[in-house]
DNA sequence: GAAAAAATGCAAATGAGTTGCATAAAAGGC
DNA sequence: GCCTTTTATGCAACTCATTTGCATTTTTTC
């Protein structure tokens, strides 16, 4: 998804240790279309590399810790893994469908919530935040006319 | 959280029938300050009737088909349930806390989406959405100033 | 190069949610 | 009311993404 991103860099911009399996799980993450689960990159790297589940889900959370990674929620059980808004990669929306589990990224003009974290008046200090919209995408649509 | 709901009704309106679990469930979100997990509105219904974990979930499950209760993701690997949006309780988002999973509803004014779900150009057909603002809340807090 | 620290692998555990099937309760027809 | 059919609930076992513990590499530090 960046040919501008140093992946390299921006690991270690956050003090985490480029080994070659973090480098893999960054680039195929920056690589794809949109949030993949940690599954899916793990059959990704499993296509020409041996690699423990366990060690994708540790350095799926590494990266989730130094910042550089987004962990997603879903309307299903698991969480989706894509990389984090960073001056490239505006922060964006998500689709999800509840049939396939597809999750798919939005442009980033359309919802964004109008407003720099306005700490507040709020709960909390709010680190993150997600708008996800949910339905059937058209793949799974029963009958499209 | 609401007089005004005709909990009965909201449920046969929707083709559910109103049986004496289904009614407990539903008041019990419905007078839940923030969206509850499935223990928890276990655990409330058991401090005064005998009922089985899974039958709340298959209750839960059909209150959120019939669009009654709304299924709520969050950063951990369970839901939150609440009352879903209608007329008397207007969409609005979510605090979670990362570290104790409080849920924290937030005033309907703030954080809503500047859209009537313009479906075209989306990859799908969207039924709802999701604003979710994660981070720490205050009693969480490590150092207070 | 040896010792210490960090990363990875492997097996087993965790736990929210689900499924199958038996029983109980409610609804319909007469 | 009484019998039949449908729906709801209970109980035990299962699922499966994720986590944990501990052994084994690999990397870093001195
Ligand atoms: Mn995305
Ligand atoms: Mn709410
Ligand atoms: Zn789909
Ligand atoms: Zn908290």
């Amino acid at each position: 998804m960046c040919e501008r991103c140093n992946y390299e860099k921006l690991m270690e911009g956050v003090g985490i240790r480029a080994t070659k399996h973090r480098l893999a799980v960054l680039r195929i993450l920056g690589n794809a279309p949109s949030p993949m689960t940690a599954q899916e990159v793990f059959d990704a790297l499993k296509a020409d590399r041996s690699i423990n589940r366990v060690t994708v889900y540790r350095i799926l959370e590494s990266l989730v810790e130094g910042g550089v990674v987004d962990k997603i929620s879903t309307g299903d059980r698991s969480f989706r893994y894509g990389l984090a808004p960073n001056d490239n990669h505006p922060q964006h929306a998500h689709f999800y469908c509840r049939l396939c589990g597809l999750m798919t990224c939005l442009p980033p003009e359309s919802f964004r919530l109008p407003f720099g974290i306005p700490s507040p008046g709020l709960p909390g200090v709010v680190e993150k935040y997600e708008i996800r919209l949910d339905g059937v995408c058209h793949r799974c649509r029963p009958e499209k006319s």
